[in-house]
DNA sequence: AGCGAAGCGAAAAACACTGTCATTGTTAAT
DNA sequence: ATTAACAATGACAGTGTTTTTCGCTTCGCT
């Protein structure tokens, strides 16, 4: 219900595949997903949705500020609720988990560091990568 | 002369193909060029090289160590010589300029978040995304 | 010079994503 | 509730970037 009227908010119709994708991104346990990856989940709880759509509804969250679009290393994009607080990323680069983290010291260099070079800011992305604690990943490399 | 060495130490054959490709990162006013950028240049002045040639001797330089890969939001990856020094990056969304910069607190402050998740860091990137001071970027928004 | 491995260009394939289009679904006005 | 307008969908073809495959050529060690 609720979901419903964020979409109208947005000024996009309340259509399954919009709610779905939509209802995926609360309840996944997972914060970040791929496109690919919805459309997985879609088709196996037997929805008959198409990737197509997937990437335009994906897109539409993008635009209409639901959804935050990432590029990290992989080649291939992935999305995260926007929640409001903006926060940097760090991802296992073994198991692809994602930790977020957030400094104001950072931030506040960034902006700085663009001035300085007569740049006007609009938009920045700080990825870490590394090897998180969990196993097997922690295990050397 | 020597970028055969180099190429030897990397433990690649010192070819014509990648003679050409080392010496354009060395003498292009650009430090930061696409598979694409090179392709052409290298057809324009006449030499007779394939697409694939230029993505294989890239991909092999960065393995070696010579290039360093970057994806930046454009959707297909630049490549810059590697120089030893880190740096990060600002990229303006108008028209690409790319201008570097490094600041040595923001690189500790990497670290110890990295630390606080538990993971051990190898790799960051951070690029701030602007409107930079050149005409016509200049020129609002 | 001769040999085997490495490298090459061209063409096809892989991959992530976008565009097109006939059909279907949603919404606002009756 | 019905309907009419048009936005959204799924299937599929098309893009743009990058990788793979393949037969031929070149390199570099002897």
């Amino acid at each position: 219900m609720q979901d419903q009227k964020d979409l109208k908010n947005a000024g996009l119709k309340a259509t399954l595949p919009r709610l779905k994708v939509l209802s995926l991104f609360e309840n996944s346990k997972e914060r970040h997903l791929s496109a690919e990856d919805i459309y997985k989940v879609m088709i196996n709880s037997g929805e008959d949705v198409g990737l197509a759509t997937v990437y335009r509804v994906l897109t539409q969250f993008e635009q209409a500020g639901l959804l935050i679009r990432h590029h990290f290393e992989s080649g291939k994009a992935v999305f995260e609720l926007n929640t409001g607080g903006h926060h940097d990323h760090i991802v296992c680069v073994k198991c692809g988990r994602v930790e977020e983290f957030y400094d104001a010291e950072i931030e506040k260099r960034q902006e700085s560091a663009s001035a300085k070079l007569g740049f006007k800011m609009q938009d920045h992305s700080l990825t870490i990568y590394g090897i998180c604690d969990k196993q097997p990943c922690a295990n050397k490399n």
